[in-house]
RNA sequence: GGGGCGGUAGCCAAGUGGCUAAGGCACCGGAUUGCAAAUCCGAUACGCGCGGGUUCGACUCCCGCUCGCCCCUCCA
């Protein structure tokens, strides 16, 4: 099976085949800690997580790793949005108040004018997230990187970008990248030199623009005594670019100079991936960085852009804990709502969506349920050759044809299978990828609720009474209560809803 | 203004230069049910943003238009 993947470097499908035979390198921006990750963030991180999930499938060992980003960074060198905000002071402001709103649980933060703690705090949340909703490189501390841990790799590939003229110190003090020491600047983006019309979005502040060689030269190391984050460095105390620390945590932590893949949102692709294209090539000398760009859309809430003012930036928890629908929501069901649709086309977030993604994620839990009362306990072994595996592959290999894909195994989860044993073998390789049905360790489905119990008894014992009155009540008060109440020959059983 | 992606039924969403345009949800009909729910069976796009062109034939290729989204130094 040859797997395509779209590349966002040549615009086009291409096969992928790793650099190397070892393993599959690749590397995705993480999040910034400086609040809580939204479902659009985290469908950038699922879409990683399920390129991942894909290649594993097909057989590759993969070395994922992703960057926390918690160096706290200024506005950049531009004053962009006019707001000049330290990221991080912005923060614990935020977090002040919620401390004193009771929102940030006690101890969780002791002092929130120590940066440090407000990223850990936003840190831990992070890959609470992300753990809750399936994302692999979450459980693996190792391959988590911080920003502020990596201060030193991030100076010495200054101090080479200098060397080999890729770099300068302006007339500020600050130390540029030459956007015109690198010829290929803007082959990933098409912003070349050329088609950049510099200041056409109107956010260049002309101040700097006149301690660069060329305007769209970007900072990798500015020295300033008031920034929160400080380090010492030969180019004094300060801190580090933003693109500067996926340039060196890919390579010193992936230990190649080429990497097979790269991943963030579509927003990434300039400046920051291009600029990490930049620096990485102009340190290493390759002519590759990564060889797969990969970008996923952003998605819509309700169709329309999320927005703070419409009060549809929703969080993770916002979502799980029902403050975004009016209901809580089973992590399974967002994790299927949010690599769902195709990652290059727009998604759009609704309340239905949600609804229709529960639909699947039941289906197949309830199909698994089956198999394994079916199988007592017994699973073939299966490989890709399986009807069933081979067209789910196929999909998969057509650029993570996720819609393609749920075509094939929906049909067939409504199915009776004459080989349960060998049903749930190729289920388990399904789940593998979506991770869906069960997602992980499920926390016991609600079942044990001894009011919801209750009630379901006194149902039974209405219905046998045929009191259809109080047993319709009955069944309302439990549906009202987020749950779907069913017949089955053991009598009433309610179950929770998953969104 | 420049660069990139997309517009397929009520909704989500595949797909192909030519048999009946996947799949899911919703809706409708049936089985089942005290009635429902769940489940099972069945039906459902005369049309693929608009206009033109290429072609024996286009939703699929080309051109123009239009609408939506991302980027053009905060952003997943």
């Amino acid at each position: 099976m040859t797997i395509q993947f779209y590349n966002t470097l040549t615009n086009k499908a291409e096969e992928f085949t790793p650099v190397n035979d070892d393993c599959v390198r690749m590397y995705s921006c993480g999040p910034t800690v400086y609040d809580f990750a939204h479902i659009g963030n985290f469908r950038s991180f699922l879409f990683s997580d399920v390129i991942r999930r894909t290649l594993e499938f097909f057989g590759h060992k993969v070395h994922h790793v992703m960057n926390i980003t918690d160096v706290g960074h200024m506005t950049d060198d531009s004053s962009a949005d006019g707001a000049g905000e330290d990221k991080m002071a912005a923060a614990a402001q935020r977090v002040k108040e919620d401390k004193k709103s009771g929102k940030v649980p006690e101890g969780a933060v002791e002092n929130p004018e120590d940066p440090y703690q407000i990223a850990d705090y936003y840190t831990k949340a992070f890959l609470e997230d992300a753990q809750t909703l399936g994302v692999k490189v979450a459980f693996e501390p190792e391959n988590i990187l911080k920003a502020t841990d990596n201060i030193d790799i991030m100076q010495e590939m200054i101090s080479q970008l200098i060397s080999k003229g890729h770099a300068y110190v302006g007339p500020d003090g600050v130390v540029y990248y030459s956007v015109e020491s690198f010829p290929d600047y803007g082959k990933l983006s098409g912003n070349t030199l050329e088609n950049l019309q510099m200041g056409a979005g109107g956010r260049i502040n002309e101040t700097d623009q006149s301690n660069k060689r060329h305007p769209a030269d970007f900072m990798l190391w500015k020295a300033d005594s008031t920034h929160i984050m400080k380090w010492d460095s030969p180019w004094g105390a300060g801190y580090p670019g933003w693109h500067i620390e996926c340039s060196c945590m890919a390579r010193n932590r992936l230990g190649k100079d080429v990497i097979d893949i790269h991943t963030g949102g579509e927003d990434l692709i300039f400046p920051h991936h291009e600029c990490e294209i930049a620096q990485s090539r102009g340190a290493t000398g390759a002519d590759t960085f990564a060889k797969f760009w990969m970008h996923a859309r952003f998605l819509l809430v309700e169709g329309e852009k999320m927005s703070k003012s419409k009060g549809s930036f929703w969080t993770v928890r916002d979502v799980l804990e029902g403050r975004a629908t009016g209901i809580n929501v089973h992590p399974a069901v967002l994790r299927l709502e949010l690599i769902k649709s195709h990652y290059r086309s727009n998604m759009n977030f609704t309340r239905k969506g949600l609804v229709d993604s529960a639909n699947i994620v039941k289906r197949l839990t309830e199909f698994r349920t089956k198999l394994e009362a079916a199988a007592n306990g017994e699973v073939a072994e299966v490989d890709l050759s399986h009807p069933i595996l081979k067209e789910f592959g196929a999909a998969l290999a057509d650029d993570l044809n996720f819609s393609k894909a749920l075509a094939v195994v929906l049909p067939w989860a409504s199915s009776d299978p004459d080989n349960v044993a060998e049903a749930l073998a190729v289920l388990n390789k399904i789940n593998d990828v979506l991770a869906v049905a069960p997602l992980g360790d499920e926390k016991s489905g609600g079942g044990d609720d001894s009011e919801i119990v209750a009630l379901c008894k006194a149902i039974d014992a209405a219905r046998a009474a045929k009191d259809w009155a109080t047993s319709d009540a009955l069944r309302k008060q439990i549906e009202s209560a987020g749950y779907e109440v069913k017949n089955s020959p053991e009598g009433t059983i309610a179950i929770k809803k998953l969104a």
